[in-house]
DNA sequence: GAAGTGCTTTTTGCATACCAAAAGCTGTAT
DNA sequence: ATACAGCTTTTGGTATGCAAAAAGCACTTC
């Protein structure tokens, strides 16, 4: 029972290095399962409308029902996966109204967040957001789509770092999340305006106007918006990668 | 998909009276544990930094462990509890910082919420509101300040279901509770002109003013940030502005 | 007496097993 | 075929066990 010198922990006194890092963290398998299942969603290896069963992904994902079941339940709070009652849990369907909302409630968000970042930024945070817009420019050019939606997440996310209200990334990361998983299937054409548009919106922010910043947000998200609105009636195609 | 007009919907037996009620709902266990816990934790039962045992929460509420783990994460994921990694859950302990986040997103999302609410505002909407603040103003003279709150509560809420955008509603949901658990401890002065607040922007509802609505609601909103502030500096404070 | 040390206890996190209830499916009798 | 009955699958919850980590305690040592 009490075997081996195991107890070998880190030295509590003189932490000397330990300020590098706090060792590993126990890693809750809970968050795994979750970033697992999130990324089968939004990769649409797990469809809308699908069924998910517990067993089939403990298995799946070689762990046991309670992990997964945690995992789904964050996953429904977060707008993922819906869970009816006695029947288990079924990977969203977005509907064009819930889209419209989560567009319509990003847009506000997100022009608050420019707002907030024009008056916070640093000469630090600037160099970091031309930094992105650059990269954004350049995942331009190569047309990658996977690369270019992650540049625009990056470009987002760290205008409302900047912005140093927590409350306010937070919801953002979520709300964002969604829309680019409904939108993304069809970013391609819109991309050059945008870019040209987050120009714009880093040029605000380095001047320190938020009224501005605030402005060019505003059209931004409401251009992406109408985009979504004009794209979104061709023919049901599934035109996935 | 579900658009097949067969309609197979499993008719059992012809119905009867079925329309009326949807049964029963089985309740699911851990939303009663989320409730409860959730209760404790706003009327200060369970206090800012409490270690919440699983075991004794459950002992407690007369359930097993696993719904109130699951109620317990949820509550995390909605800033209610902390989960540290391998020590359970501890009940938040909201710092100024945060209450202040918290207070501006607020303001951002009910401004936007009175925008819609006077864009789509029908006539019983408009009822619906002048009753609630008729309800307000009524528990204003009695000083009562529980229902007050809920009165408030009450009100904001109809605004943004008014607004017909259930994204947004949700989300002033959570962050609304939120503040109001932080704000109730000092709601008292404030209450007849923000009820006057109320009032004029119940008015611009009905007018369907979107822009006067939206700007009504904005300096309400600030006006409570403010007064959060201004009481939280009884002497001398480190503000760091 | 103070400080550092190991040991025990507590608690989480996950696995496993089991069961009742509900929803879905299937097969059979009429 | 249709309606009914029974079977199967799946969830939601209980109970239990256990490894690992943190906290608390007691004990030794200086």
């Amino acid at each position: 029972m009490t075997s081996s010198p195991s107890g070998r922990r880190a030295p509590r006194g003189s932490l000397s290095a330990a300020a590098t890092r706090r060792v590993e963290r126990p890693a809750p398998l809970r968050q795994a399962v979750y970033d697992a299942l999130l990324e089968l969603i939004v990769n649409r290896t797990l469809a809308p409308g699908q069924h998910l069963v517990e067993a089939e992904l403990a298995e799946y994902l070689g762990v046991s029902r309670q992990p997964v079941r945690e995992a789904l339940q964050r996953l429904q709070t977060d707008g993922w996966v819906d869970l009816r009652p006695a029947q288990g849990a079924f990977v969203h369907t977005p509907t064009e109204e819930e889209a419209d909302q989560l567009l319509a409630v990003r847009s506000v968000l997100e022009t608050y967040s420019a707002k907030l970042a024009a008056e916070h930024a640093t000469a630090s945070d600037v160099k970091l957001l031309k930094k992105l817009q650059k990269a954004g420019e350049e995942a331009l050019v190569t047309a990658n789509v996977e690369r270019l939606v992650k540049a625009n997440a990056d470009l987002h996310a760290a205008v409302a770092a900047i912005g140093r209200n927590k409350v306010l990334s937070e919801m953002i990361g979520l709300v964002d999340r969604r829309v680019r998983w409904y939108y993304t299937p069809i970013a391609r054409p819109r991309s050059r305006d945008s870019w040209n548009e987050h120009a714009e919106l880093v040029a605000a922010i380095a001047d320190g106007d938020a009224e501005r910043a605030g402005e060019v947000m505003h059209n931004h998200a409401e251009q992406t918006r109408q985009t979504y609105h004009d794209r979104k009636t061709p023919e049901g195609s599934t035109e996935s990668d």
